[in-house]
RNA sequence: GCUCCAGUAGCUCAGUGGAUAGAGCAUUGGUUUCCUAAACCAAGUGUCGCAGGUUCGAGUCCUGCCUGGAGCGCCA
C-alpha cells in the first residue's frame, strides 16, 4: 500500500524540480521536507510547510507554495490543493481514492501496509539478555516486550527478522549459582551449613531444592558444584522461557556465552585487538592518576590486560583480561559482537537497560578497535521500571515495594497472573524507552474502560461482533457499493492510512511505542462510528448496510494487525 | 567531578522545527425500543523546570543553570 505523505514529497518535489528548470525559481538543492498530516480540521489531510524554502529560493513563502500548488501534477489520491498563509500547501485526499481503500485493506489482510523499506535486508533484534540466575523481573518484562514488539515492526517495514538472546552462562556468577544451590540442597538434607550473604537469596533455590532432595534423596549429596551449576542453569533455562511464551515472546536463537569460550574465539579477538596496538599489561591504565596508582598497589594487583579505549574517546582504558588470568564480562561482548557483525546483518539492534549504556560505548570501542564498522549496531536504552500504586491517604503515587507478600510483586510471572499477558505488554509498549516507567499496578488490573487495552480490544471485538450478528441473520457484504460509505467512515480510513508511516518512524527511529498510541488513537477514532454508524437496522437501506459491513470487515483487518504488531491477543468476544 | 535519560494538565504520559500544545486516568453532568455501554456525548484545567540564544517560526535545536533517575569496578 503506498505511503500518500511519500507520494506528495515526491510530487511536490517533482515540482519544484520543474520550476527550478523553467526558471520560475533559482538553482538550489531541494531539501527533503517532511508532509505530515495537520492538527486541524480544514487544514487538509497532508500538509507540507512551503515556507521551508523562502531561504533557499530567495522568495516570498506564499508565492513558492502558489507556483508549486499550480503546477503539481494530477494524482489519483488529490482531490484538491489549498495553499494557506504563511506558505503551507495542503493537500485534500479524494473520497473516491478513500472509499476503494476499503477493498485494498481487505485485500492485504494481515500484510496491511507491509512496507518495504527494509528491501530483504537482514536485522536482528537481541533483547532480554537476562542472566540465567533468577526469573525474569519486571525490569526484563520491559525489555522483551519493547524488544519483540521492534522486531514485529521490523518485519512490518520488510526486514527478515531474528530474535536472538545473549546468555550470559559463563563467568563467575554461574559459578556462585552453582554453589546456591548444592547449599539450599544440604540444607534440604538437614544439614546446618552457612549460606553466605552473597550467594543468590532468592526463594526460588530453595524450591528447586526441595524438588531435587524430592526426586534425587540424598544420591547427590557427593557431587560438586559444577554438577549443580548445569542443574540450575537448565531449571532457569526452562523457566525463562516459559516466563516469556506467557506473553508470546520468543527467540529464534539463544547464543551461549560459553561457547565464545569453548571455541577460544574470545582469544582469537584478545590477539586482532594486541595486533592492532589496542592492548597492553600493565597494574594499572595508562591515565591512572596517583590515588588509582596507590589503590592498585594496597590491592597488589599483578598486571592486567588492558584494552586502550581511550584511543576511541572513551574516558578510561578497560580491563579485558584480569590479573588471575579470567577474561571479563567485556571481552566476550566484544567477541560476540563481532559475531554478530560477520554474520551479516544489517541491522543489528540492542535492547538494553540504561545501566548498560558504558558497556555498550566500550563494546563499539572494541569493534572499533577490530577495524570494524559499529554502524549497524543500534542500541535501545531503556529506562528504569517501578511498579508504583495511588495511595489514597498521603494523595501520591507510591512505589510498591518488592517483596513476596500478597499483592505485591517483582517478576513477570507474578505480573502475568496479577492481570494479564496483553495488559502487560500494552503498558509496558505504550511508553517511551527514553521515559522511566511508572507501571501503575492497579490501572492495569482494571478490566474497564479506564484501560486502554480493552479499549484497543474492544474495537475489534466490535467489528467481530458485527460479522458474527449478519452471519445470523443470513447477512453479508457480496457486491457491497463502497460509494455508500460516509464522512464518518473516510475518517476512519485517513487515520488507518497513517500506519505506513507509524511503521516507518517506529523502524527509523527505533521507537516502538508509537504503535502503541497509534492504536489508541485509531481506536477513539473508531468507537463513535461504531455508536453512529449502524449496519443491522431496520432504518438501514440494504445497500448502505453492505457497504458498512464491508467498512467493519477492513476495520477488522487494521485492528487485527495492530494488535498483532503489538504481540497482542485479538480476541473474537470480551 | 564527568557521561547518559527525564522534567509538558491534579496523576501517568504522547508530541517529525510549523498553523490555536494533546491523550488516558481522575473530577462533573448527560446518553441504551438498534450489531456487547469494556462504549458514546458534553464540561474545566497549562509560566511545556528556569534563563539566554539560533530561526520567518522553538515544547522540539544550541549554551548555561536547577531538580529527579541511571552509570562512571581487575562485577556481570
Amino acid at each position: 500500500m503506498k505511503q500518500l505523505n511519500k507520494e506528495l514529497e515526491q510530487l511536490i518535489e517533482g515540482a519544484l524540480a520543474g520550476a527550478i528548470h523553467r526558471g520560475d525559481l533559482p538553482e538550489f538543492e531541494i531539501p527533503s521536507i517532511p508532509v505530515s498530516p495537520p492538527k486541524r480540521a480544514g487544514q487538509g489531510d497532508l500538509s507540507y510547510p512551503g515556507m521551508s524554502l523562502a531561504r533557499l529560493a530567495r522568495k516570498n513563502p506564499l508565492e513558492i507554495a502558489n507556483l508549486i500548488a499550480a503546477t503539481l501534477p494530477e494524482a489519483d489520491f488529490i482531490d484538491k490543493i489549498e495553499v494557506a498563509p504563511p506558505g503551507f500547501i495542503n493537500c485534500f485526499l479524494s473520497e473516491s481514492y478513500l472509499k476503494g481503500q476499503v477493498d485494498r485493506i481487505i485485500a492485504e489482510g494481515e500484510d496491511f501496509f507491509q512496507i518495504d523499506i527494509g528491501a530483504g535486508q537482514k536485522a536482528q533484534v537481541e533483547f532480554v539478555s537476562a542472566n540465567p540466575s533468577g526469573p525474569i523481573t519486571i525490569g526484563h518484562t520491559r525489555n522483551a516486550v519493547v524488544g519483540d514488539a521492534m522486531a514485529r515492526l521490523l518485519e512490518a517495514a520488510g526486514y527478515k527478522v531474528q530474535r536472538e538472546y545473549y546468555y550470559n552462562n559463563a563467568g563467575n556468577q554461574m559459578i556462585v549459582l552453582g554453589k546456591s544451590l548444592m547449599a539450599r540442597y544440604r540444607q534440604q538434607l538437614g544439614e546446618d551449613i552457612n549460606f553466605p550473604a552473597d550467594y543468590y537469596q532468592g526463594e526460588y533455590l530453595v524450591e528447586i531444592a526441595a524438588e531435587l532432595a524430592e526426586e534425587h534423596g540424598d544420591a547427590l549429596k557427593g557431587a560438586g558444584w559444577e554438577r549443580f551449576k548445569d542443574m540450575a542453569e537448565a531449571r532457569m533455562f526452562e523457566w525463562i522461557n516459559r516466563s516469556l511464551a506467557a506473553i508470546d515472546i520468543k527467540h529464534d536463537r539463544f547464543y551461549n556465552e560459553t561457547s565464545l569460550f569453548e571455541s577460544e574465539r574470545i582469544w582469537a579477538v584478545l590477539e586482532a585487538m594486541r595486533d592492532r596496538g589496542h592492548i597492553y599489561q600493565s597494574p594499572h591504565w595508562e591515565g591512572a592518576d596517583d590515588e588509582e596508582i596507590a589503590d592498585v598497589r594496597s590491592k597488589g594487583y599483578e598486571p592486567a590486560t588492558w584494552f586502550r579505549s581511550t584511543s576511541f574517546g572513551d574516558e578510561k582504558d578497560r580491563v579485558m583480561v584480569k590479573s588471575d588470568g579470567v577474561p571479563t564480562y567485556t571481552l566476550p561482548d566484544i567477541a560476540y559482537h563481532r559475531d554478530k557483525l560477520e554474520r551479516g546483518f544489517d541491522i543489528a539492534v540492542n535492547v538494553l537497560g540504561a545501566d548498560h549504556f558504558s558497556q555498550a560505548q566500550v563494546v563499539k570501542h572494541g569493534i572499533r578497535a577490530l577495524n570494524m564498522d559499529p554502524d549497524p549496531i543500534q542500541v535501545i536504552f531503556i529506562q528504569m521500571v517501578r511498579a508504583v500504586r495511588w495511595n489514597a491517604e498521603t494523595g501520591k503515587m507510591e512505589v510498591v515495594k518488592q517483596s513476596k507478600r500478597a499483592g505485591d510483586f517483582d517478576t513477570l510471572d507474578e505480573l502475568v497472573e496479577m492481570t494479564s499477558a496483553d495488559a502487560v505488554r500494552y503498558h509496558m509498549l505504550a511508553r517511551s524507552p527514553n521515559s522511566q516507567l511508572d507501571f501503575d499496578v492497579d490501572q492495569v488490573v482494571k478490566q474497564s474502560n479506564e484501560n486502554p487495552v480493552y479499549y484497543i480490544q474492544n474495537a475489534y471485538v466490535r467489528c467481530a461482533g458485527i460479522f458474527r450478528e449478519a452471519q445470523e441473520r443470513g447477512f453479508n457484504d457480496d457486491g457491497a457499493d463502497l460509494s455508500l460509505l460516509g464522512e464518518d467512515e473516510l475518517k476512519f480510513i485517513r487515520k488507518a492510512l497513517e500506519l505506513g508511516n507509524v511503521i516507518e518512524q517506529a523502524v527509523r527511529n527505533y521507537e516502538p511505542h508509537k504503535i502503541a498510541f497509534f492504536a489508541q488513537e485509531l481506536a477513539a477514532v473508531f468507537h463513535p462510528i461504531y455508536d453512529k454508524v449502524r449496519v443491522l437496522h431496520g432504518e438501514v437501506p440494504v445497500d448502505v448496510a453492505a457497504a458498512r459491513l464491508r467498512f467493519y470487515r477492513a476495520a477488522g483487518v487494521v485492528f487485527y494487525r495492530l494488535l498483532r504488531l503489538m504481540g497482542m491477543s485479538a480476541p473474537e468476544r470480551m
